[in-house]
DNA sequence: CTGTTAGCGCCTTCAC
DNA sequence: GTGAAGGCGCTAACAG
């Protein structure tokens, strides 16, 4: 079961292991013959390359560490996959772990990341985080960090790729006001998040600016999960059973609303409208098809990427300047399929 | 920017390096002082053990490599959840990679496992494959392999870990009968692939035992994407308008085929009842609420983990012998959601 | 063009 | 309980 080496290879041709392990990286100054004879055995013993040898002398991975809440969520597949086209493009693999919006794996995953010379890091962060040691100390061990869409509210000075939230929600909520809606609850994120802050600040400023009051009690935050969407919409129906519209800072939540309205038979959008961010593409096959705010995953993912990998080439020369990327969100009307929206009269 | 060794933890408390080596791993004939001594400078220097000098010394990685064609789809996610649960708990790491069904990114995938000493693979194959050269070689190697879900046709000895696809699509089939329908269809997957072979061999069966012809035009195979769901629902109902009910070897295809239903205006499950493989959390919400045949992606993926773990610790003493695990499918029946179904009659 | 030499950071005998 | 020595497989000077 012992795996061939360079020097095994070296050996069997009589020549050096340096000479061989050139050879194999295609270095300019091996003979063409060498090389050749160097291929072919290496091939005819079955060699492969022992990357964590590799890696400890060249003290480098060749690897990004993506950290997401949670991959399942299409949000986050699609950045993952805009990352893995930058990356593969570049010559770097991907390394994709999951928080499950815990802060206590991330910082697990930092540490893995850490111990195994991941070259630069992709972040989405966990919704409990208040705590951001872990990765300030990454910048202290000369690891690049870029953060995509979810970054600290705390935190000024760092690389990010976001899109523009706060646009986002104020189309979002004036598409609602426009449809005829004149009570619109706001399913809240976490407010540790910046993201979500600006949702709902966007979703005040656009109630103000339309002369509708923004009420404390319509705005309810939570995790986002179906479930919470599915409980804060029959409690908010059973407070005010008058709520025509509602403005979800997630398309989860969104379809958790969705399935308690089917529940008690009220119709969307007729009776009630909804809106939400992230654009899963069951989207438009939800009854009804959801109108959702698309925020770009792939473009996002490559976007970060792009701007990493750019901060590990220049780690060095260049004295660190963060940046900031913003992107712009899309509103996606798909509400009247049916035709042209009637609300009806209470 | 230089990271700290236990070279400097062992120069800065006047002792040898292996003694740091053996504190920091809680080798048990340490003097606790010394640990004491050793864990407390290794926080103070910011000490980060680098585990590819670890890993290279010990030849292994602690680490399970996983192959999936898409994080995006529900059941593959769910299945590296159930993966993750198992692994983390017996101290592994987790790297998780996506074909996007290409056997040549399967192919890199693979090398770059070995060039990282994986200790084991689990994986769920591309369906474009038909050459499993790569796979085979993994074993030379040494690096115990299992299979989840998708698994070669052409391969009979290995470590799988399956659903009784079969079964499961005897039921379905079954369930469409008993709803009603007359002239049911089947959306096909690729043949390479055991699992779609005997979803199909359950569909033509469970026609047969019911007294209903199984005509090849109402079987058609593709990769059952989405937009495959769609164009072959299109076709089909073109040249059979009287087809009653789908058979989908899974829930993306039939959310294609309800997307286009609802676009010419039939009604499911009232016009045409669907059933798919594969249980999206979405599944009920949408219009109508799909029933499902649940893979129970989780159990898989614990299973498939118990497995390679079984493998890769009794790797040496024991003789290789191969394994099948066959879990149970089961159906999620959502139709009746409007009650009981009245078929129409044309 | 190729060989020599010297580690990367860690672990594991083998001594004492 | 601790130290000394050697090497995992590879690469990067430095010679020639």
């Amino acid at each position: 079961m012992k795996k061939a080496t360079i020097h095994e290879i070296a050996k069997a041709l009589n020549i050096d292991s340096s000479t061989v392990s050139r050879a194999l990286n295609n270095n300019s100054r091996v003979a063409k013959k060498t090389k050749e004879k160097v291929f072919n055995k290496a091939k005819e013993l079955g060699y492969k390359p022992n990357l964590l040898a590799s890696n400890l002398r060249k003290n480098r991975s060749n690897t990004i560490g993506v950290v997401v809440p949670r991959i399942s969520r299409y949000f986050f597949s699609t950045i993952i996959a805009g990352i893995e086209e930058v990356a593969f493009k570049e010559g770097f693999n991907v390394v994709i772990s999951q928080s499950l919006e815990q802060v206590k794996r991330e910082k697990k995953i930092m540490d893995n990341f850490v111990s195994n010379r991941v070259d630069g890091v992709l972040m989405s962060i966990a919704w409990e985080s208040n705590d951001f040691q872990h990765l300030q100390n990454l910048e202290g061990l000369g690891i690049p960090l870029v953060f995509l869409d979810r970054h600290p509210a705390s935190l000024e000075s760092c690389n990010k790729v976001i899109i523009d939230d706060y646009k986002g929600a104020c189309e979002a909520v004036d598409h609602l006001i426009k449809s005829g809606c004149k009570k619109i609850a706001h399913f809240a994120g976490p407010q540790f998040l910046e993201i979500y802050k600006s949702r709902l600040k966007g979703y005040s400023d656009t109630l103000k600016k339309n002369k509708l009051k923004s009420e404390p009690k319509l705005i309810v935050a939570s995790h986002l999960m179906k479930d919470d969407g599915f409980n804060i919409m029959r409690d908010l129906l059973e407070k005010h059973p008058d709520i025509d519209g509602v403005f979800s800072a997630n398309d989860e939540a969104a379809v958790g609303a969705i399935k308690f309205l089917k529940k008690i038979g009220k119709k969307v959008p007729e009776d009630i409208s909804i809106v939400g961010f992230s654009n899963d593409p069951l989207s438009e096959v939800v009854e009804p098809p959801l109108t959702t705010v698309d925020q770009f995953g792939a473009e996002m993912g490559k976007k970060a990427c792009e701007l990493l990998i750019q901060n590990i080439k220049h780690q060095k020369d260049d004295p660190f300047q963060y940046q900031t990327i913003i992107l712009s969100p899309k509103l996606i009307e798909r509400e009247s399929s049916r035709g042209v929206i009637e609300r009806r009269i209470n």
